[in-house]
DNA sequence: GTAATTGCAAAAATTTTGCCTCATA
DNA sequence: TATGAGGCAAAATTTTTGCAATTAC
């Protein structure tokens, strides 16, 4: 959790940030060492671990939760939705805005709902064309 | 993946589908393997991840993607959706059926669009008491 | 100057695998 | 009895952490 009272700006911070806005994917930790060492050669795994999570906490990037296997980041903190190919696993991003309708009632769950989030699935273009339905 | 042409049913494999469809979390493999080594006490470890993965790949169990530093499995294959409280991170089912929305157009992702999922978010009980809004 | 941050390396946590033995069908 | 599955332990992967040196403010 961020209890540091101030943050500074470092190079490698700022590469960091850059290097994920670039990228359309959502690259893993060891994605995102492997493209900021083409511009910081020395920056350390621990480095980007304790950067990027830094950076989901103050909101400027994204921790994604497609893949129970390892973290996931995407610079893009705009709202937007993802798709995965239930064939090749590949995630994108997909241009749509669903809206989410429910039925009020059941709230026995005692839960305030605060918002929702979806998710697609479907084949991608190539997994498309290599097996057509 | 399962290529496998039969599967057998073994004690370890029965339990483990059986204690997974008595609770109502959503457990690691870890509190897997604590559960069902009350009544397996020898049973390893590797057992336990080769059983909910194939379990999983028979559909019998879901693994789900709602922790991205581990695996979290769900013995309730019904359709349903989650809710997880952004104070503590419990994750509780939730007794709602929503209804997903969009605009056909802009589908130049040339994705298939095959279905989706619905994530809630909100405050659970506990901590909506803790810290009154 | 002070304290946040880094690089490095070791440790921790999670998942996979090889291999020999056991047990299901 | 053939082979899928289990137990065990080692290896592989992913993430966290301690610490001395560095750097931003």
């Amino acid at each position: 959790l961020l209890t540091k009272t101030q943050t500074r700006t470092t190079k490698q911070r700022k590469i960091i940030l850059d290097e994920l806005c670039k990228v359309k994917t959502h690259p893993t930790v060891d994605e995102v060492y492997d493209i900021v060492r083409k511009r910081l050669p020395r920056i350390s795994l621990g480095t980007i671990y304790r950067n990027l999570e830094m950076l989901a906490e103050q909101g400027k990037i994204k921790k994604l939760e497609i893949d129970n296997q390892r973290m996931r980041f995407d610079g893009n903190t705009d709202a937007h939705s993802h798709i995965r190919c239930i064939i090749c696993s590949s995630v994108d991003d997909i241009e749509i805005e669903p809206k989410v309708i429910w039925e009020e009632d059941s709230l026995e769950s005692g839960y305030q709902i605060l918002g929702n989030k979806v998710e697609f699935f479907g084949k991608c273009p190539k997994c498309r064309m290599r097996e057509p339905e």
